[in-house]
DNA sequence: CTTGTTAGAATAATAGATTTTTTGTTGACT
DNA sequence: AGTCAACAAAAAATCTATTATTCTAACAAG
């Protein structure tokens, strides 16, 4: 009878992943999209109701994001969302743009022609996707932040170090969270794809040197825009709300 | 009455820390000591019993380790320590050699005689401490252990950037499991102690290049002891044991 | 003797209930 | 009026029970 291997067949696929990862996923997207504002508190039982998950899962997702600096725990009082300042973006970004530049002159080194052609694909998707989103031009669009994370990854693909790329992934999420804030701030002003193209073709030509330069100016825009704003981005405490919404600080995706 | 305050005192004191924060700790501890061999299975149920803690206690201290990198979790199978290998020492070890550097040459740029002093400290009570336990020289002293990372961490603590700091500590834990693997093997033939010194003085001679090519040479040459010992930290696998310990891969401090 | 199957034991994952701690509010007192 | 203590509501932390999956090993068939 073959019905025993069928049910293993279904058991393994309906559980590819658990029940914690998923929601580790779901709040790690929402972390990074800013959904979830940094600063926030994160009500546990409200995180369950948004998420469907129960409070285990919830805790463990919240326990792995801090270690990954995303979310801070204090003692006795749960979970709140890492905050953000200006200070630490300066911070972030430099280490960032010195990181990126180590992945990269590796990457330099040793890619072979895989790379290259991973390369030139992942751009040719970074591309043709439009940065926001058609309907309303405040909001990234989600699948260019997904192709912009992949034409990055690309870049440093080759760098042989699983350590460095560890590291520069931290460092890139991270960033995501600022550079999602700068988007309804900048409203054009800046030519992405010849950035982008402009590094890619450093990397192909092996001038580390130039793709060092062009990765660090290009990290260091999305920064600069973001401070020269005034920074508006800081959390507003207490500040009585027009009643149009209950007292939630945080709104999750799955709501 | 004034027992109110008192007890508010009371249960303050009582929980300066939560229950998951020092099982968390203490797991930390025993990874980082190697007291959890690497590759070794982490059976929920019996940490429990080794550390007095609860399911999700233990649970969610392993989910953060599992992003510190010191632990793995295979979806439906449970934790793991994390394995170790040689190529990944390689690794690590070019990588640390780097970030260690960076951190210290910004340091020599900006420390104040208040680093300096903090250092001369550090490595006073580093030197006066003996490496080996004195009973036992095959095992390594928990007080050199802390005294070495309070050493490393004085001589970059003006680095002034909190993310590359928190970069090199991330490397930091990771190769402690390898340092401490390597304790049983060399037996004498360095002398830290100078190896240390002369770090310190040039730092302190502001004299960054030469500090950060020593640093470099620490950081190797713990490496190349133990990937000259011709790797004897794999994991064995189900080798017939003599029956003299029950079937535990992992014996934690708290048995 | 080897290979594959299956029942049972062990363990991980999930769910929910209980206990502490914090937080917000009311009311007494200066 | 303002401050401080007691109380009540909310939320976090802890603990226990239940379900689902994996692992072990015994057993049957080739």
């Amino acid at each position: 009878m073959p019905g025993v291997r069928y049910d293993a067949a279904m058991s393994r696929s309906r559980s590819a992943t658990t029940h914690t990862q998923d929601t580790y996923e779901r709040l790690r997207a929402d972390l990074l999209a800013c959904r979830l504002r940094p600063g926030a508190r994160l009500t546990i039982s409200d995180l369950c109701g948004q998420l469907g998950a129960n409070l285990s899962a919830v805790r463990e997702a919240l326990s792995r994001l801090t270690s990954e600096g995303l979310v801070v725990a204090e003692p006795q009082r749960g979970f709140r969302v890492a905050p953000i300042s200006a200070d630490e973006l300066r911070d972030l970004t430099a280490v960032r743009a010195d990181i990126e530049g180590m992945c990269l002159e590796r990457a330099i080194a040793a890619g072979d022609v895989g790379w290259e052609s991973q390369l030139v694909a992942a751009f040719h998707r970074l591309s043709r996707t439009p940065e926001r989103e058609p309907a309303d031009p405040q909001r990234m669009n989600e699948a260019w932040s997904a192709a912009h994370s992949a034409f990055h990854e690309a870049l440093v693909s080759a760098c042989g170090s699983p350590w460095l790329l560890r590291l520069r992934a931290i460092l890139y999420a991270q960033s995501e969270r600022y550079r999602r804030l700068s988007v309804p701030l900048a409203e054009v002003a800046r030519d992405l794809n010849r950035e982008h193209q402009a590094i890619m073709e450093a990397a192909l030509a092996r001038d580390a040197g130039q793709a060092r330069a062009l990765m660090a100016r290009h990290v260091e825009l999305t920064t600069r825009v973001l401070l020269e704003q005034s920074w508006p981005v800081e959390e507003k405490r207490a500040s009585g709300r027009r009643a149009s919404r209950p007292a939630k600080e945080a709104v999750a995706s799955a709501a």
